[in-house]
DNA sequence: CCCCTCGGACGTTCAATGGG
DNA sequence: CCATTGAACGTCCGAGGGGT
């Protein structure tokens, strides 16, 4: 997941130069800290809270479990909420859905396993860090209390996006293949902004600008007293996304049901919104009879 | 300059395999 | 049975090019 990277506009709320366009942050995702239990968001601090004396490292480029069908045309990043941030942004909440996932493959040979060059028992996945000093990739244990050895994390008790682990809201459960999609009602609650987190820093997770305080401090909704459909009433609340959405019946059905040129998000200059994504109907792939040809271009290209 | 496209790097999942 | 492996499958970064 996910991180921010501070842009000289306002209006860029993403973590990678990538296009505008699609600069759908998804703090969202980072934010659950759930798949497997700590977080491994990426690029969660900004240079500032990054020991210059260490070479700026990437963290683990964290992926939702499912991206929705929109975000996985467009290639883009998506968010575990639903309507994800980008489908809002474009104005289709109401088609973002989740994607189909094939099945895999069963049966398949293998040849005989490597043998391990007999050292660690290390797993795949919990591969004993060969670095003494492991890069904070949270900054924080669960606990909230610095991680014992290694180098003083830069933002101990920070959680990702550096937002203070105390009111980062609840560890939301982890969720198997097939629960219903999950919804943990996510409270944004937005640092400071840093003097190092300046524009164009990349990938630092930090340091996109906010919108005036008083935007983007969410009401404090205890965990657990948000119903259910509230996203679909409420946008997350999130610093970059301070949107106060109305119900589905906002979002017009495009004209023959499909593939009318997204509307343009709301510009910039009155949201503090990563507009400068137009999402200009004749080449969204939405449009996908050609080009990437939708999904069919994307099962194409097997991906 | 902005935005879209899309190649490919990277992350995740999980069946197959192997060892105790 | 459980740990490990490794490929299938998925996400999405980011370069490059077209459009305005």
């Amino acid at each position: 997941m996910a991180s921010v990277r501070a842009h000289s506009d306002d209006d860029r709320i993403d973590q990678s130069p990538e296009s505008a366009s699609d600069s759908v942050q998804s703090q969202l995702t980072m934010h659950s800290a759930s798949y497997t239990g700590l977080p491994t968001h990426m690029y969660p601090f900004s240079s500032g809270f990054v020991p210059t004396s260490q070479p700026q490292m990437r963290s683990k480029r964290r992926q939702v479990k499912n991206a929705c069908t929109n975000c996985q045309k467009a290639c883009k990043k998506c968010d575990d909420a639903r309507p994800c941030l980008r489908c809002v942004k474009y104005g289709i909440g109401e088609e973002c859905v989740d994607s189909q996932r094939k099945e895999r493959k069963k049966g398949i040979k293998r040849g005989p396993y490597k043998k391990r060059d007999g050292k660690s028992r290390a797993t795949s996945t919990t591969e004993a860090q060969p670095d003494p000093a492991p890069p904070p990739a949270m900054g924080m244990s669960l606990s909230g209390v610095p991680p014992a050895g290694g180098t003083p994390p830069a933002a101990s008790f920070m959680g990702p996006m550096g937002y203070p682990l105390p009111i980062y809201g609840p560890i939301p459960t982890v969720h198997k293949p097939g629960d219903a999609s999950p919804y943990h009602p996510t409270y944004y609650v937005p640092m400071q902004p840093t003097p190092s987190s300046h524009p164009g820093q990349e990938h630092d997770g930090q340091g996109y600008s906010l919108p005036p305080p008083h935007q983007y401090y969410p009401p404090y909704i205890p965990y657990g007293t948000m119903p259910y459909p509230t996203p679909y009433l409420v946008s997350h609340h999130r610093p970059d996304m301070p949107v106060v959405m109305q119900p589905h019946a906002q979002y017009p059905g495009y004209p023959n049901g499909h593939h009318a040129p997204y509307p343009k998000p709301p510009s910039a200059g009155n949201s503090g919104v990563d507009v400068t994504a137009s999402v200009n109907g004749s080449t969204r792939r939405e449009d996908h009879a050609d080009g990437r040809e939708a999904i069919a271009g994307i099962e194409g290209r097997n991906m």
